[in-house]
DNA sequence: CGGCATCCTAAGGGATACTG
DNA sequence: CAGTATCCCTTAGGATGCCG
């Protein structure tokens, strides 16, 4: 039936505790939009088109997908409107809000060391690649 | 991939700012490995082996690339010692520290709302398919 | 021991078409 | 509008083998 769904996982061995919960939390938000929507929907409800606008570079495909295993994580609520041109809201539940703000200090950490990032990387990428061209 | 897409100024622009930060984010982080190294080596250095030991379920191929990769960002270091059976050490840089910081909160909310999100599924998929099994 | 190189499969995810 | 279903391609990543 659905395919490109990763809803498997959760099968691995629970002895290193805090591996587990990495992993658990892999599982959950390491794919390519969860995080994205997440972070969206942060500012207030939107609809589904609305998302499809914003992200803009999502497939109608993933982000069904996407809202679909954060709605059954219980990090997203969906709202469907019984009115003529469907109308569907999503927004944060509770429990989504409290993973944005455990998501914030990372986003922070990204926006203030990103040119460290990108130093350290031309640093390697100089020392390890000087050839190329001979 | 191209992401210079720049539109919908209309109202915050949460994609030119934090979307971007995010996905940086995510391609850095949301590979199947990266955290899990990078939370081991917060208790300290250790060697590949000792690496390739304690997650076990990682090939030596996955382990050597989230090193490398790790180490090209600048996140973790390595030390090659110079000895009969090859040694080497790997360990995280200050920059990875500070990481491994912010992702923290992220864990504990993980800890902490385990069973909320299990109970969510749960709930969610006794909703959706209270059929599927015979 | 540490770690590349190769091969190969499964999962992720895009594009498109169809539907209520 | 808000999806679902298909097809298809690209990638992640496991298994294996070789080498300093």
């Amino acid at each position: 039936m659905e395919d490109g769904t990763s809803l498997s996982g959760t099968h691995i061995d629970v002895r290193a505790t805090n591996s587990c919960e990495i992993r658990d939390l892999l599982d959950r938000l390491a794919d390519k939009w969860s995080l994205l929507v997440i972070e969206l929907l942060g500012s207030g409800t939107r609809r589904f088109s609305e998302l499809n606008r914003d992200i803009e570079e999502i497939s109608q495909r993933m982000l069904t997908l996407t809202l679909r295993n954060l709605e059954r994580d219980g990090l997203v609520s969906r709202t469907v409107h019984p009115v003529v041109p469907p109308r569907v809201d999503y927004a944060l539940t509770a429990l989504g809000e409290s993973l944005l703000a455990a998501v914030h200090p990372l986003v922070s950490w990204t926006r203030e060391h990103r040119d460290e990032i990108a130093a350290a990387r031309e640093r390697y990428d100089t020392r390890r690649e000087p050839e190329g061209e001979r």
